[in-house]
RNA sequence: GCGCUCGUAGCUCAGCUGGAUAGAGUGUUUGGCUACGAACCAAAAGGUCAGGGGUUCGAAUCCCUUCGAGCGCACCA
């Protein structure tokens, strides 16, 4: 990386100054000033007393005075009030962009422990088609693995369902009363009976409880409610694969909650002696000495026997434990959960149950109406995700005329980049609003133009001969900006791998391909006579593609043949 | 009531482990296709970073407070 690099380079030097702290350096953000910068003067100069200007204008004679200066910048100064500004050197900028060339994923680092990761982000229910709720925790769940991945860590992805709580007593409920055999279950039906269902127990304390027993008698084992059950969750998960398959989410593990079940006696024994009986349920408290709020107890177990969503979570991490050991273990859902996850892992925890595993919950925004207001998730307004790929295929179809000779797999790898472009550019953690009209759009910060970025690039590339030698030269001010641009993925991906947000990532995919197009609109490579510069620029094109490529893969986005 | 999250350009959002002049897209105005794809490029206009206070050499960013919005709080997931 670009600023470890420099970091490693400017710390010797402030060694033999004899000051014993280390310096950050970050990317410019004067970029007309300079590619790199360092604050640390401010720091130094509190610690030691002295004038920041002092300092710094110190530490800068004495990287100016040593030999390998020139190596590493063009330019480096001091700038009043406490500022060192660089300008990398063209051989500097050179040397790192051919080994982003020559190397393995450009060249980004190994970690030096293989870490294994666990992540939990499908989070579908049963017996619930998917809608637009579901579609972030799936795509960022998919992206934030492969990313992981990308640098270099081994992933193990769970969809975990959602099927073994009360919306599944809920719907055989719903089954036996209309007469329904197992048999008889269709999609269609389910998509139907589970809102329904959930609206009546909201308005019938009687009917909520007899949908309770049979929930508590599933879970104890009644083969009748097996039978409703698994089928079920046969036709459910079918359809959710279905989805997930058109998104190119995939996942490892397609367990549910129901899968946990074997280990709740052996998590039990565990939190055993946390239990606490509390008006006729068992529950145990999380609060921590440190604790200024009360936090309300986990419920284990519910009065009537049945075990919950906190109980599930539980025992599935006993689960992986035993069989995947993993260093973490991620939860990618909703923040509204945020709670429900304090609760589990502080349970965990303190129970020794999650070992050094470490448990991290990440909290996804709401998505919201035009209005303002998230979308009700029970009473079937919500909009499906088959509704929404529709629409945008149609917006996107009714944009220009030739789209609609287009073929059907790159119509669909279009309007995957549309939807994943639009979700992955916001912070995960923040709400935001849904608007289908502007989820479609083609103009602009868009998926369109990633695609259109990269295939122009491809165009000309295709026709050439690429030779992969390259020069000394940056041949002018949209070239210098190109390679400086390609040189910060390492840092924009290693961003988007410890903060765990994807958008930073997509950030950067954007900022490189808007340099790609400048570049490409100002400098015409085809009718080049000057045969270096020509190659130059093909390599050049050719990285930006790559990085591209590899990129978009990250944030789940394929590229089509044409558009 | 208690707690969590948020408030940045007309609109949708970046930026938040403190750094220089707060950035994109869209919309508005304007210029650019008989040179590699105009789904593009270039330029202009647009801001009390919700209000107030504090910490700091320096605050959109950290702390306090007021206002506004959303969400969560014992047997749902």
């Amino acid at each position: 990386m670009i600023t470890k690099i420099l970091e490693d380079f400017i710390n010797q030097k402030i060694k033999k100054l004899n000051y014993t702290e280390t310096v950050k350096v970050i990317i410019s953000n004067r970029k007309e000033l300079c590619d790199y910068q360092c604050d640390a003067c401010f720091k130094l100069a509190k610690i030691y007393h002295k004038s920041p200007i002092e300092i710094g204008t110190e530490i800068v004679n004495r990287i100016q005075s040593s030999p390998e200066c020139s190596e590493y910048f063009k330019d480096i100064t001091f700038v009043p009030p406490g500022f060192i500004n660089m300008t990398l050197s063209d051989e500097f900028i050179n040397k790192q962009i051919e080994q982003m060339m020559r190397q393995e994923k450009f060249g980004i680092q190994k970690p030096e422990k293989q870490d294994t990761y666990v992540l939990d982000y499908g989070g579908a229910n049963i017996a619930k088609p998917l809608h637009v709720g579901h579609v972030r925790p799936a795509i960022v769940g998919e992206a934030i693995k492969r990313i992981i991945e990308y640098m270099g860590h081994k992933t193990i992805s769970d969809v975990h369902l959602g099927d073994y709580g009360l919306q599944i007593g809920q719907v055989i409920y719903g089954c036996l009363n209309d007469q329904k055999t197992v048999e008889d279950l269709t999609l269609d039906y389910m998509e139907m009976i589970y809102p329904k269902m959930s609206a009546l127990c909201k308005e019938n304390e009687q009917i909520k409880k007899e949908c309770a027993e049979i929930t508590k008698a599933l879970q104890d084992g009644n083969p009748e409610y097996q039978k409703y059950f698994i089928k079920i969750k046969e036709i459910s998960a079918k359809d959710c694969k279905r989805i997930y398959d058109y998104l190119g989410v995939t996942f490892d593990l397609w367990n549910g909650e129901s899968d946990s079940y074997p280990y709740i006696e052996m998590t039990t024994e565990i939190v055993q002696n946390l239990l606490v009986d509390s008006e006729g349920a068992k529950v145990i408290s999380v609060t921590e000495e440190t604790d200024t709020k009360e936090l309300p107890p986990l419920i284990y177990q519910k009065s009537n026997g049945a075990y919950l969503y906190a109980t599930t979570d539980l025992a599935t991490i006993y689960e992986r434990m035993e069989k995947y050991n993993p260093d973490y273990i991620l939860y990618i859902t909703d923040s509204r959960q945020s709670l429900h996850f304090e609760q589990v892992f502080r349970v965990s925890k303190k129970s020794g149950l999650s070992k050094n595993t470490k448990l991290e919950f990440l909290g996804l925004g709401t998505i919201n109406g035009a209005d303002g207001k998230p979308f009700k998730t029970r009473n079937g307004e919500v909009p499906k995700l088959d509704y929404l790929f529709e629409q945008i295929k149609c917006i996107f179809l009714e944009k220009k005329e030739d789209n609609k000779d287009m073929q059907e797999e790159d119509i669909d790898k279009i309007v995957n980049a549309i939807l994943k472009f639009a979700d992955l550019q916001n912070n995960r953690e923040k709400d935001y609003i849904f608007d289908i009209s502007k989820f479609a759009n083609v103009i602009g910060k868009t998926g369109p133009y990633m695609l259109y970025t990269y295939l122009r690039i491809e165009k000309i590339l295709s026709k050439e001969c690429v030779t992969h030698q390259m020069s000394n030269c940056i041949h002018n001010e949209d070239d210098r900006k190109l390679r400086l641009k390609l040189l910060e993925l390492e840092y924009a991906l290693q961003g988007a791998f410890t903060e765990r947000m994807p958008s930073i990532l997509t950030e950067y995919i954007y900022s490189l391909a808007l340099l790609a197009n400048t570049f490409y609109q100002n400098n015409h490579i085809q009718g080049l006579t000057d045969e270096i510069k020509k190659q130059d620029w093909l390599c050049l094109f050719n990285l930006t593609k790559n990085v591209i490529k590899d990129m978009l893969h990250l944030i789940v986005i394929d590229i089509p043949k044409f558009m």
